[in-house]
DNA sequence: GCCTATTCATAAAG
DNA sequence: CTTTATGAATAGGC
């Protein structure tokens, strides 16, 4: 981005890689509450580091509950506004009940 | 950000908030998708429009997979890197267990 | 949806 | 941590 363009890869140096990842990670959330306060959205971030160790955020009450809410939605919804996901057949429901008969 | 600065309030004019949504929405979603190449990072973000709409970003795997992994993170975790939550003392297992006694 | 002027994010350095 | 040069994101128009 800045002082030379930057290669989407990942980046080998870890010292490099921390750095990047606390700019950009703190980037990304800033950018996920301007999204949220400007169109009135509901979102959820959640983050693993490749050590394993987690952020999340939630601009609007508690990732409990958007998760609680999104286990609602995904089984109504077709289709989701990102086509990353070849669209997984798998019921969310499943994930939460599969422990419980 | 551009052509004119933009407060940051709620965009009241509806058609300008749904342009803005998908354009910065398709903006956070590359920016997560790049964090989570250069850093080898497991990102997951979940947005629900206004109107409810859902829409989701799992870079690794499922969404499925990554809220498994949410649960059992962050019941171990005292501290994400976000300082946007008060710090809730609920357990995260008790999303999933409540239901269940 | 594409284009362009402008603001923003951030890699590298101090 | 702070600064700064530069590429990236994006607001407003078509």
């Amino acid at each position: 981005m800045a002082r030379g363009k930057v290669q989407m890869r990942r980046i080998e140096n870890p010292v490099h890689r921390q750095v990047t990842f606390c700019k950009r990670r703190a980037g990304l959330l800033k950018k996920a509450k301007e999204l949220s306060v400007l169109c009135d959205a509901d979102i959820g971030i959640i983050i693993f580091s490749t050590h394993g160790k987690l952020y999340e955020l939630a601009t609007n009450g508690t990732m409990r509950d958007l998760i609680e809410r999104y286990r609602q939605s995904c089984g109504e919804t077709q289709n989701v506004g990102d086509s990353t996901q070849p669209k997984v057949s798998t019921s969310c429901f499943d994930l939460f009940c599969s422990s419980h008969s």
